[in-house]
DNA sequence: ATTGGCATAAAGTCTAGACAAAACAGGACA
DNA sequence: TGTCCTGTTTTGTCTAGACTTTATGCCAAT
């Protein structure tokens, strides 16, 4: 007898994709309803649902309830890829991971960081300098900004032997990271500590922390020239 | 009477990450089996194991048959960002799009390339290069090759009106996507096109698409200076 | 010690059915 | 004409139970 193997959502999810691919689906157009698509294959509604579902996550289709399930005219494909600890990053590369603390001060909180934060006006701020080195060579930047108001137990720390992102991922929950990618020229001072000459192109992140609406820190991290972040979709 | 509102998947997503957070559930430690938390919330397990499953790809916990659930000691926090097709994100900041073909040929494939998206030593490939504005300014400056073997009818596609990118998406099916960030010094040519000065600062993109292992496309985008991308997770 | 196999625990998936929530359509009524 | 109400459709979620798959730990045989 013909062997139909049970029908698993994966197959649907990937039998659904094709028919949008090769336009069974038309981009825009409404495709049948989960208790349809259910008899066709003839498995639980629950789980064409959980196929559908999926899709809708990687941006392939629409649903709205009692509307339907509409083919996306552009799929929004969204990179996925993940944001290691420098440490890893680096020991994962063969390297060895150093670090060092160039700086540590209380500063007067500067202006545009109150406003970036949203802090209020007699929030106290740590700022931190730190190099990451991979080997010998200088790997990253670290200009850090800690909220002292919201991470008062970071006073006592003196950062010399541990990075602060080490430490605030252990010791500090967040709920809500912001990540600004850019590109900018080295200024001379960042030129010599990343060992390039004045003017080169660094890429950097711009990375802020939050814990339910309190503002926990603010990095801007300078990587040295030639670094590139790659992802897989 | 007390009122116990029937518990949701996302209850659960919420009071596990709590606990997640202030260590009642310490990182590297094991959580509670599904049947467990089950009973505690008295709930079905299915309802559990959604939201685990959700945690999981979010990348706050690790499963494993027979194992357990595991949480994870740094938590791999990844950036899920949309990349918008250029046109719309262009134009949902307010600016006009505008687009300009600058040159289109079918030169001898370079070695580079080649070797690049390992293509076959015949492969023909056609070239491009765009420029994207956003109002008067130029957005992005793309470098553009297709592969003819994969996508024949992009020879008979002239481009001086829509964007390769475009095209392709609307035309060509694609199954997997590279990305790579970086940042580089404009050379003379990319610096005129873009309008700065020779060696600033720019955020470029490669992009690498497949349908299923064949090469369909190699892009390398160059965003004006100052651009930025930003995401929220 | 090392290997091989087996029982078992845990997550992964599926089913059939139920109710909830959203959104739209059409009719009743002012 | 416009407004409100009500029914219907479709997705969203939950339940209780079953079976599957995988990894692990243990025990027995080398």
């Amino acid at each position: 007898m013909i062997e139909t193997k049970k029908i698993s959502y994966q197959d649907i999810k990937a039998l659904a994709l094709k028919r949008i691919r090769n336009k069974t689906w038309p981009p825009g157009s409404i495709m049948p309803g989960e208790v349809e698509l259910a008899g066709e294959f003839g498995c639980a509604r629950a789980t064409v649902n959980r196929a559908m579902r999926e899709l809708a996550d990687e941006g392939f289709i629409d649903r709205k309830r009692k509307a339907g399930t509409r083919i996306k005219a552009s799929p929004t494909r969204h990179a996925k890829f993940t944001i290691p600890l420098i440490r890893d990053e680096i020991e994962s590369s063969g390297a060895t991971y150093r670090y060092a603390l160039i700086r540590r001060d209380t500063p007067k909180t500067p202006d545009w960081l109150r406003a970036r934060l949203a802090l209020s006006l007699q929030a106290d701020v740590l700022h931190l300098k730190c190099l990451h080195y991979a080997g010998s060579k200088p790997f990253q930047f670290e200009d850090r900004w800690i909220n002292l108001d919201a991470v008062p137990k970071a006073a006592q720390q003196n950062f010399e032997m541990t990075g602060p992102n080490e430490w605030l991922v252990q010791e500090v929950p967040f709920t809500d990271v912001e990540l600004t990618f850019s590109s900018m020229n080295a200024d001379l001072q960042t030129a010599e500590l990343l060992g390039v000459s004045e003017g080169a192109a660094l890429f950097t992140i711009e990375r802020i922390t939050w814990l339910e609406k309190r503002p926990i820190t603010f990095a801007k991290l300078y990587y040295f020239s030639g670094y590139q972040m790659t992802s897989r979709l």
